[in-house]
DNA sequence: CTGAAAGCGCTAACAA
DNA sequence: TTGTTAGCGCTTTCAG
């Protein structure tokens, strides 16, 4: 069912098919009286401008890729809602792919998209930095909770996060924490672990880190019987879905949290507020990030030289405190 | 950054064009050493076919858009992430829309997109259905959640899923429920309703509605007093958002759940198993949902005569039985 | 201000 | 088996 074309609505309207693409992208290069025509031919005939054929000439496609490691993960909801809306302003079309945590997939699916996007936001991506640079050297990129020297980023302040995350804990008298580590080839993995650590030496807490864990709910178990081997009395777990998995393994085991433990999570997902206890956690303007990722993503796109340095973006994170967390137990 | 062409590729190889696109399409009709080593050549200058001049010319974009009416609500993940997983499968790129609960922004995106998709999915649309079959008549569409004649639908299978609710609640000795409707151009809400009555009536229970409710958790306060005064002992949400915000305000009002009052609500979204209590819920395969809807509009779009009926799938719902009903009080 | 014509990257006849 | 050629729908020089 292929639409009417220019041609259709050229002939309709007796002017060339180059005045109808005029009156459309250049309506000041037409007469008023000529681009009416030609409008109201073209609404009448239902016309729309192909978008391949436009893209096939100009190499712009009007198109943005988000890339997710895990949709799976509640989190990357809010990424993606703001990466949307933005999307939407613009009248870019949003095009969604899920990595399904696989470096692989990740790279074999941008790969496949190169040539029909003008750009890709990555959020957590799992690739190496070298792959991230050689597919910036395609298309632009952008990043999203996940910074490399070079490429633009949109990331929640961890740093300043694993500090309040930290302050609040020792606040509580808490001297030993362990952190629960994320993938192995996840950058915040990495980079909380080292806020933390060095968060926690500042403030006179020893600070440990068992893992990787998958952030799964189900993988809560296994971390939780490590935690609780460690001897803290503070747990951080990677994200919220783990520390969820955590707390369920600490009730069964009989251990109370507050009471006994503290655990906090990363993210703020929405059953964060909802889980008993109520979870202290790390949370952000997450939406936020989505949005400044495809803004970031379509600023540079649209700049003819890509000459000027990256722009890393640090948006506030918020810690968020519930009921999971609590003075230590004398 | 435009890459190398099936012209570049052409000349390193010492072939026509048109080798070089049959070596790709149609491999078996290129002599195996010419496609060898147009192959070879191709992927050392790092050539990939452009989906657009593709597109142009075979009027098929390997695309499919899926609209949501509201990205917000988690329930609608799952069903995005069956969808994306089908998609990737065939390699078909899947384009995100999210219709912010507007039929105004639904309508506009589905015909923005019309020329750059090969069919829409369309999940809980909130269209009309003279819309529909408008649209319908442009590009293929599936429709999620929703069910119009003539048009090919994947639903949750809800007469027979709001019977299990009905049937639950009435044994354990509910006589009068409440339904907390959804919003008024849902045509789940109505659906919900007429099962929800049609099944009370039988078994013997007194069925009344109120609303419509937008269904999340700040509207819960409101559904909630609603109910109360409507003395029924049994309360069924439009949803679990909604579910959750009811018990949470019943709670700040001291009506105890279930003692004082049952709650059930739709989609089993990962917070209802968290929240306290947890949430009885009409659940069933959301994800396989999204799937199916995809894989339908794949055949369709790939049939050369669109001339047989309609493919109406119907999954079967179940009801997830947790701490939120209870036994009638006496 | 408007028209004619070339070409974006690719594929599909049609020839050779 | 391979090359030549004509477009797909649109934009954009270049003339008029």
């Amino acid at each position: 069912m292929p639409g009417p074309t220019i041609y259709d609505v050229a002939e309709a309207a007796g002017v060339a098919t180059s005045t109808v693409s005029r009156a459309f992208s250049h309506p000041g290069r037409v007469s008023t009286r000529t681009r009416e025509r030609v409008l109201a031919v073209a609404t009448e005939l239902g016309y729309r401008p192909s978008p391949h054929a436009r893209a096939l000439l100009s190499g712009r496609h009007h198109t943005v890729a988000m890339v997710v490691s895990d949709i799976t993960n509640p989190h990357y909801f809010e990424l993606i809602r703001g990466a949307e809306m933005r999307a939407k302003a613009s009248e870019y079309t949003l095009v969604l792919v899920n990595a399904e945590e696989s470096p692989r997939i990740e790279y074999d699916q941008i790969q496949r998209l190169v040539p029909a996007v003008d750009g890709f936001v990555l959020a957590a991506s799992r690739l190496p930095d070298e792959n991230l640079l050689q597919i910036s050297a395609q298309r632009p990129v952008v990043l999203m909770n996940r910074e490399l020297a070079g490429l633009p980023s949109v990331v929640l302040d961890h740093a300043q996060g694993c500090r309040q995350v930290v302050e609040h804990l020792a606040s509580l008298g808490h001297r030993r924490l362990v952190y629960l580590a994320g993938p192995r080839n996840s950058w915040m993995a990495g980079t909380r672990w080292t806020a933390l650590r060095s968060a926690a030496e500042e403030l006179g807490v020893e600070a440990t880190r068992i893992g990787p864990f998958t952030p799964r709910v189900s993988q809560g178990g296994a971390a939780a019987d490590g935690a609780l081997h460690s001897g803290a009395t503070a747990l951080v777990a990677h994200n919220d879905l783990l520390a969820i998995g955590v707390v369920q393994r600490l009730r069964q085991r009989s251990v109370r949290v507050p009471e006994d433990v503290s655990v906090v999570g990363f993210d703020d997902i929405f059953a964060s507020s909802l889980c008993t206890p109520t979870l202290t956690t790390l949370g952000g303007a997450h939406a936020e990030v989505g949005r400044s990722a495809v803004e970031v993503l379509l600023q540079i796109s649209n700049q003819p030289s890509r000459s000027e340095p990256a722009t890393q973006i640090a948006l506030p994170a918020e810690l968020v405190i519930r009921d999971s967390t609590g003075l230590v137990r004398r």
